[in-house]
DNA sequence: TGTACATCAGTGAACGCGCGTTCACTGATGTAC
DNA sequence: TGTACATCAGTGAACGCGCGTTCACTGATGTAC
């Protein structure tokens, strides 16, 4: 085993090219389809390459399936990062709703991706750990403007809501790994957070506000509001 | 155009019987697979007739999958009106819990259901309008608890979360319709818990919290409580 | 009440399709000496 | 620096599959007179 050496060899670099490009088409076929129509066949036609010869790129149309979710992850990660580099360290308030629109904004520019990550999960499709990393750059990124808003004392208490014993040592430890200054209560307050939004996000993209609300764009802003007194923010 | 004969004809009896057996099937099949892999054929073939015998019950697959949301949710909505009903109808915050709880049992019980009406939608799948009334179902009952409370004096005013003037008027026209005593304001917050809950539900179905929480049952009852607040009860 | 006709449920064969995956192969690129 | 060999990317044919939907048909059930 020999380390990888610095300068790709030429083979290497057009093998790298080629996997995006696969991936980048498949990425494409999942805008107008969905998981479930996503064929390895249609991708390598579009790619220019027979069907068989995608097997030299992905073992299965499963792992392809999974270097999508690997890169959606990704995507959402760095989104919410940009989003939050975009403003002023002390504004948290502000930091949260940018990032929180931004997912949102992602979410609804590639409907079928978001899906993918956050819609039913694909049946048979089983997560590998490969997702763990990528999945948790999003959610960072709040905690992280919770830590912060803690730092500067601009985290309020808000409705309390008591936390049993065994949540309680749940969010103990999630904040010894995350989030060493916030309390369990604070820890489990940004935890919920995350689905709220998310549930936010969903419900309108996948149509469930269809004649209930006009306006989806300031109800998102509405709820994300609600989101931020929920969290103390 | 003559009335439906109130005796029905035996064929027109047993029709409706192998039309529910089919569905039944259908619902069967959802359970093991996802509703991308549904597949007419095999639905036939375990009810015992020849695949194209199906296409007198059903125009299409589509029919069929149109059919099955509209139990879903028709199933969803008994769900939440039964545990309502189950509950002494002052006690707001007990019937609100209850009924988010029931909620979640069912998505758990039959997740390829839930997922059929609240994941992803299936690609190139529109919702018809059969969907709307049993659609509304479920929310309405928690339309009505709100109302009860809001009747015996039970709902608080909680954190105040500004409502633009697009939104308040929308909120204004859904209170007409469907909770003539609430104000705009509250009627967006129940609107606001309806998608809050589903996130809740879905977030820890679809996986989202492996690794994060680890009893998903005391997590759950956790956020209901914050919705709980959200919502003024 | 009986008969002639219309409606309907279910059959079986067929159409046309696209899919994931395997395999033996060719020719080009990279590596070791 | 040149040569022999190993690795790799891509080809094209094939396997075996199940799918949704159509169609002409048979025989049973219902309806009108």
């Amino acid at each position: 085993v020999t380390d990888p050496p610095v300068a790709l060899t030429a083979r290497a670099r057009v093998r790298a090219e080629i996997t995006e490009e696969i991936k980048r088409t498949a990425r494409e076929h999942l805008r107008e389809k969905g998981a479930a129509e996503l064929s390895l066949r249609a991708v390598a036609r579009d790619v220019g390459m027979v069907s068989s010869a995608v097997y030299r790129y992905f073992a299965s149309r499963d792992e392809l399936l999974t270097a999508l979710i690997v890169d959606a992850y990704n995507a959402i990660g760095g989104v919410a990062e940009a989003a939050d580099a975009g403003c002023r360290r002390s504004d948290v308030k502000h930091r949260f709703r940018t990032v929180g629109r931004a997912l949102r904004r992602w979410a609804i520019d590639n409907p079928h991706e978001y899906a993918l990550v956050f819609g039913s999960p694909v049946p048979g499709y089983a997560a590998p750990t490969d997702t763990i990393v990528p999945a948790q750059r999003a959610p960072l990124v709040l905690v992280g403007i919770v830590r912060d808003a803690r730092r500067v004392g601009k985290l309020e208490a808000g409705e309390h809501v008591p936390l049993g014993a065994g949540l309680r040592a749940n969010a103990a430890r999630l904040g010894d790994e995350i989030a060493p200054e916030l309390s369990p209560d604070e820890v489990a307050r940004v935890v919920a957070a995350w689905p709220a939004i998310f549930g936010a996000i969903s419900f309108d993209l996948f149509g469930h506000f269809h004649n209930v609300i006009d306006d989806k764009d300031a109800w998102f802003d509405y709820e994300l509001d609600r989101i931020l007194t929920l969290v103390g923010l």
